[in-house]
DNA sequence: CGCATATCTGATATAAAATCTCAGTTGAGC
DNA sequence: GCTCAACTGAGATTTTATATCAGATATGCG
């Protein structure tokens, strides 16, 4: 859990503290959320800076919310993408898709040398959806008629 | 230009002044930028506010930068993606690239019903690229190890 | 073991970005 | 021209994250 000390930082007891407390995590959470599960000798600076040397060592992923809000989540592969439910925010690992084929292949149309790239997916998962086979669905399947705005383009 | 106007918007003075100095951008921009270039009467709650009706009706996209700054851009085609390039901060629109399909293929696997997507792809343009040709390019290719930290999971 | 020092920390100030509030203004239809 | 809902500007506020800096503390070395 704290192996990432191996990466030359020290091993002291507030980043201790902080990855006990990562791994207590269930799901994704914000910097402000988890400094609140701290012993409140910790400032939340040190939470922010723990949190970002844990994103560098790939130990924490970060998951950005249709709303534009900023959560952190352990990282379980190496370079993945989320799923995120826009009605219970859940986060799922998007396996399958190797997207980064089709972007080589696109941007060399333009020159273009990709270095990395950003991308959310968001939608229903499986128990927000409305389930044709059980609720023989009727009914706006989406009533929030704006639920795609702004965030792509 | 003002056309959008057309959804029940009215159209006011200062929606004009906002609409022309956005015609006048060349590149992306952001909120304060734009509202720089605007007669001092104009308050910046206005700018924010009309560039959000202008996103919603697609006449401008949002560009986020590899750095979390989010600017705005003239949205010429439908839905597309943008190659950003981190040294001079351009913006292409990439073309050719269909990342839905792949996408919805790999998001059944998870029984997930797919609503929008926040893509953003970043490197280094013809411009900025060390040209093998050109330079015979030597000397460390990329001296920002750290470019790719942080911004994909 | 104990010291020296570079790293780290907490409190707080600060910054940046965007939204909220609300009284006053203005455009659109009549 | 009148009316009124839509709109606006100023400034306060919120949110999120970073900067500052004096004091605390790991770590390596003797």
């Amino acid at each position: 859990m704290e192996a990432f000390q191996a990466r030359g930082y020290r091993s002291t007891s507030p980043r201790r503290a902080i990855a006990v407390a990562i791994g207590a995590e269930q799901h994704h959470f914000t910097a402000e959320e988890l400094w609140r599960k701290l012993p409140r000798s910790i400032g939340i600076a040190t939470v922010y800076r723990t949190l970002k040397i844990l994103v560098d060592a790939d130990v924490l992923c970060r998951v950005l919310l249709e709303d534009g809000g900023l959560r952190y989540q352990l990282s379980h592969r190496g370079h993945h993408h989320h799923l995120i439910c826009t009605e219970c925010e859940v986060s799922l690992d998007l396996i399958g898709c190797d997207i980064e084929d089709t972007l080589e292949s696109a941007s060399h149309i333009h020159d273009f040398e990709i270095t990395g790239h950003w991308l959310e997916v968001y939608g229903l998962c499986a128990d927000c959806a409305p389930d044709e086979q059980e609720l023989s669905g009727r009914g706006s399947t989406f009533a929030r008629d704006d639920s795609n705005d702004g965030h792509c383009h």
